[in-house]
RNA sequence: GCCGCCAUCGUCUAGGGGACUAGGACGCCGCCCUCUCACGGCGGUAACACGGGUUCGAAUCCCGUUGGCGGUACCA
């Protein structure tokens, strides 16, 4: 029984997700958390938050509250932390400490400049070793023969030679550790054993290994994440769009349609899904089926990920969605959807299977519930001319219409078409940019419907008054 | 420079020596549906970086070249 429970304990598979605060959760940042989550509610493990700001320059609380913030907003939990690293400076000093007494570190004053010296004279494939000395930066000292080799459960193993690798600086000349110390020290102690990050750490590896083997702890398992790029191959940035969760989010995305489209850069199910609810991806996602090539961060897959699930969300859920959508990004959405909750709903429906992010709501639908947007081009092209002449008859049909529904306006306006005898858009193009104001929106039939009769021959009206004004002007 | 990782359609990927006439998804193009935009349906376009091996047989294994990326900080 109490074997059991030992075994047990040491089957628990234990991640971190480690951001440093010196900016936004960003593209990459976000992949390497959702593939920590996944990995550890796949196996029922457990997932440590922590706070890398050893950086005193760059870490700032307001980072740190963004990154918890993206984070909440991904609906990604985590079961223990967040811990901040800069808290843990007592026992940093303590583990320091030792190396220094056992010798497995020493005190150098050494330069940048003094390494590349060193290269120089020694062979520039040599690492780098110090004399100890009184003062100085703390350098973990390198064995000469053998290598180390890291075990990656999505590359293999890669093997590090000694001779090529530097003395690493594991603490500042005052003390103050450095990533590469801190790094392990803490996934020991907070035992972990699946360090899942970017590849950009897989050359640091050796050293955090060769920390860990000084204090005579066992290593971890690593997973190390291909790295994400831009649509150009090159670092993802500003230049590409959205590049971080806040974007996303303002963007108009759905958090399940993000973790939906992060999910399959660099990982996919091995079968032809693409579509997966987050139950699936716990379900389905393993380390080991973790691609080993670089991907580009495309939004196009993005968006249309997007638009199959707000395709798949129920009115409400949707309109829950918008709201939240709204209270950040578009009060006058707000200010409909509260005032007039039923025609917002009703609103929603006639949108829904046109559109792709939540952004794309109110540019599609506002002009149900304010004036129509003027588009210069559509009065042009529709209003003008012979396109504008239907219009008035379609006004006089539409007057005389006994009921409002959307059955009774598509016959009275076929009966314009055919009285008339042209073709369909003919009418329709004229109507919908009078009532909306541009050449794109919802079903004819039930935008007309939905705005009411009174505010639709009240735009007609203008419409035709604005044609007439022209007229006279010129 | 040195150390390391990577290399299949434009993009994300399937592929683990014969099942490959290289599959799927996004995109793009065409057709259908159609009042616009979408949605949906059907069809099409498009790839194993290059050169050597190994093997009866290579997208798959090995070596090299080229290219991309990362590390090489008293940053993380």
């Amino acid at each position: 029984m109490r074997r059991e429970l030992r075994l047990a304990c040491l089957d628990l598979m234990r991640l971190r997700f480690a951001p440093s605060p010196t900016g936004a959760l960003h593209i990459g940042g976000a992949r390497t958390a959702l593939f920590n989550w996944l990995a550890a509610r796949h196996a029922q493990g457990q997932l440590v938050l922590r706070i890398e700001d050893t950086d005193r320059e760059r870490s700032t609380p307001e980072h740190v509250e963004q990154i918890l913030d993206a984070l909440r907003w991904l609906e990604l939990d985590w079961d223990e932390g967040p811990i901040f690293q800069s808290q843990r400076a007592e026992r940093h000093q303590e583990v320091l400490e030792r190396l220094l007494r056992s010798g497995h570190a020493y005190r150098s004053s050494a330069t940048a400049d003094d390494v590349r010296e060193y290269k120089v004279s020694h062979g520039a494939d040599r690492g780098f070793r110090g004399a100890p000395e009184d003062l100085g930066a703390v350098r973990l000292r390198v064995p000469d023969e053998g290598s180390t080799i890291v075990r990656d459960l999505i590359r293999g193993d890669t093997s590090f030679q000694h001779v090529h690798l530097d003395d690493p600086v594991i603490a500042r000349a005052d003390g103050s550790v450095l990533y590469n110390f801190a790094v392990a020290v803490d996934d020991l102690d907070a035992q972990i054993t699946h360090v899942v990050r970017g590849e950009d750490h897989l050359s640091n590896t050796p050293k955090q290994l060769l920390v860990l083997e000084a204090l005579g702890a066992a290593q971890p398992v690593y997973a190390h994440l291909p790295l994400l790029h831009g649509p150009d191959g090159k670092k993802l940035s500003k230049r590409h769009g959205a590049a971080s969760v806040q974007e996303l989010r303002d963007a108009g995305y759905l958090p399940e349609a993000v973790r939906n489209y992060l999910a399959l850069l660099g990982w996919g199910a091995g079968d032809d899904q693409t579509v997966m609810s987050t139950e699936e991806l716990i379900e389905r996602f393993t380390l080991d089926r973790v691609s080993r090539n670089p991907a580009r961060f495309d939004e196009i897959k993005l968006r249309w990920l997007n638009g199959v699930q707000i395709r798949s969300l129920s009115v409400s859920a949707l309109g829950e969605r918008l709201l939240e959508f709204a209270a950040e990004a578009q009060p006058r959405m707000l200010k409909a959807a509260q005032s007039e909750p039923e025609r917002f709903s009703q609103a929603i429906q006639i949108s829904q299977e046109k559109i792709h992010t939540l952004a794309d709501f109110w540019p599609l639908s506002g002009f149900l519930f304010e004036e129509p947007t003027q588009d210069g081009t559509a009065r042009t092209r529709w209003l003008e001319g012979q396109a504008g002449k239907t219009l008035e008859h379609t006004q006089r049909a539409l007057e005389q219409l006994p009921s409002f529904d959307e059955d009774s306006i598509r016959q009275a306006l076929n009966g314009v078409i055919e009285r008339l005898g042209v073709k369909p858009k003919d009418v329709y193009q004229p109507l919908r940019v009078a009532i909306t104001g541009t050449t794109i929106s919802p079903g004819i039939f039930e935008s007309v419907a939905l705005l009411g009769r009174e505010r639709s021959l009240a735009r007609i009206g203008a419409a035709l008054d604005g044609l007439s004004e022209g007229a006279d002007g010129h």
